[in-house]
DNA sequence: AACGATTGCGGGAACGTTCCCAAAAATGCA
DNA sequence: TGCATTTTTGGGAACGTTCCCGCAATCGTT
């Protein structure tokens, strides 16, 4: 073997150092012109140094890097599950805003366990993440305050707790847009797929129902209001007990598009149509729900932003946490029609 | 401010140097007691040591551990997008296997576009990973020559291009399962949805299809045969074509869920019902399916055994590069029926 | 009891960066 | 031109681990 085939086929990483030697230049030189942080200089030097990089093929040692920036450039994010289309849209966006700063994403999930919600975020914090994206709020749960405790950057999306800072849609009024419309199509009877009561999306989407109900001078009846899961099941089988009531209503609002289609098919089952015997409106605009036999009404929640204000308030100096709440619009279809 | 104060909240790391000096021993013995990955001693003093490592609260720094070690411990895994619920399923099968064996996941997507996926593995190698598991294989791609030279390990999973190491579900059976359940219905003129040319799973079960007609004594008819995407909208056109055929199909077999569902609406609104007109098959059974209105019949695949080899696979010294094939099963539901 | 073989331990050199600091070069101004 | 000021540069010390290597201690075996 010549000593030019052992020079070619070695595995040797090129290293800083290489870079150096072959530009005739220092390796604290190349480090500052290659540094993504710092303005790009556009000196001949620069360029030349820049040049003989891409040359021989140098790439950053992320681990090395890392370990003497101590930071990764790298944030977690911590979702339920990822076949919940509604959690993979939002990581997607979150990874594409994450990639827009020079950042990565990486995830993880917890099957709505709290108990796996710490696991989650130990596993996250050992990998060095440098702030933590939450979709996984529960009322009286102390994980945020052990985060804060230990010094971790850290934001609540989609749902929070009312503490901690948080990047959310404006849930009230996506529920009141969407029982708006309901109401406007001259429905009085209105149940609602509520949700489950420890997450502040089915809280805010249900206060939404309310106002608007209010609003249209229409009387709250508690047995139109059904709690659930975010699961289709769970819709199928809230929707099976509104349509059970002596007077079942003549629309319902659900909580998310997986209730909802859990409801299309308690609908079917019980030999009825949407829309003409009930109109059904959804929460998220998940693209599944656009395609379905009937296409859905729903609200759709701009998840970019939802992403872009999470990431935006993680690395925010700013002392006072807020909550910011983007605003969500109404998109009608085929499963919502006037009443009659 | 007093010197306790500035100590307790001192953010300092707790190092293998505080550990070592605490437990009286030198740092290579804690590094050494530490070691995952050595079969874990049992002497007192290793239990000393990792006594005082708990109390400390000592966590390894992952970039410094990576530094040396030369790897990181992460596979990458390459996927068109999450919001596909096939492959948010295989990404959180391959998240567990790899936690299975103290590794992480990291994803990347790519929309399906070759460039994208060849961002994507540039994203991933600079991170580091140890390897990288590939969803997105075509027919004439140089990605994985690209890899190979470059000396990245990979593997291939769910599409293999046929020169590589993959790791996927057995196509053809699962096509031959779909349609002979069909055959077995009494159907005789069986559409099928088939995918797009450019992956091996769409091939694979398009062979299915036509060895069950083949062995039916049911002749080929290539007007039957209709390309797809894998979306929904293209399901949906695709059930059109069939169903404006002169003589339209009796049961059709989408190449996957999602065209399925398209198909679905497509025959709705056609003012056909399933089973009643028109049997329908899917593929993957995906969560959704067996919550619809009408319960899909789909062919399931065990996605967790899918991704458990596409690791064994990944980091086997063998060098003949194999397919592996997962065997598929059939899951009846309502959406076929007998013919007549 | 003596000897080789095994095991356990600590010192210290890597791993590839970044970043501090002092020195050198370039620039501005009178 | 001379001097003060700014900008650019290179040397070298970190960052926190792992792992090689030499030495000491322990263990069997004859």
């Amino acid at each position: 073997m010549s000593d030019e085939e052992i020079t070619t086929r070695s595995k040797a990483r090129v290293t800083l150092h290489d870079v150096a030697r072959e530009a005739g230049v220092s390796k604290s030189t190349v480090s500052r012109m290659l540094d993504e942080r710092l303005p790009s200089t556009d000196t001949p030097k620069a360029q030349h140094v820049r040049e003989v990089a891409r040359r021989l093929g140098y790439v950053r040692d992320l681990s090395a890097a890392n370990l003497r920036r101590g930071s990764t450039g790298t944030i977690g994010v911590i979702v339920p599950r990822l076949t919940d289309t509604v959690m993979a849209m939002f990581y997607e966006a979150v990874s594409a805003a994450a990639a827009q700063q020079g950042r990565f994403a990486i995830v993880a999930t917890t099957d709505d366990n709290p108990k796996a919600s710490r696991e989650a975020a130990d596993a996250l914090i050992r990998r060095g993440v440098d702030g933590l994206i939450l979709t996984t709020a529960r009322e009286n749960d102390d994980l945020a305050d052990e985060l804060r405790a230990r010094g971790v950057a850290f934001v609540f999306a989609l749902r929070h707790n009312g503490k901690t800072a948080a990047s959310v849609g404006d849930d009230q009024l996506g529920g009141y847009l969407a029982t708006r419309h309901l109401c406007d199509l001259g429905h009085k009877r209105i149940g609602i797929i509520a949700g489950p009561d420890y997450a502040t999306s089915s809280l805010g989407r249900l206060a939404g129902y309310r106002q608007a109900l209010d609003e249209a001078g229409i009387p709250q009846t508690p047995e139109l209001v059904v709690p659930s899961t975010f699961s289709i099941e769970s819709g199928e089988a809230a929707a099976r007990t509104l349509l059970d009531l002596a007077d079942p209503p003549t629309a319902i609002f659900a909580i998310n598009d997986n209730t909802a289609i859990g409801s299309m098919s308690a609908i079917a089952r019980a030999g009825l149509s949407v829309p003409h015997d009930i109109s059904l409106v959804g929460y998220n605009d998940i693209p599944i729900v656009s395609r379905l036999p009937v296409p859905l009404t729903s609200v759709r929640m701009p998840f970019d932003r939802v992403a872009e204000v999470a990431l935006q308030l993680l690395f925010e100096t700013s002392e006072s946490p807020k909550v910011k709440k983007i605003t969500p619009s109404l998109i009608p279809r085929s499963s919502t029609a006037p009443l009659g």
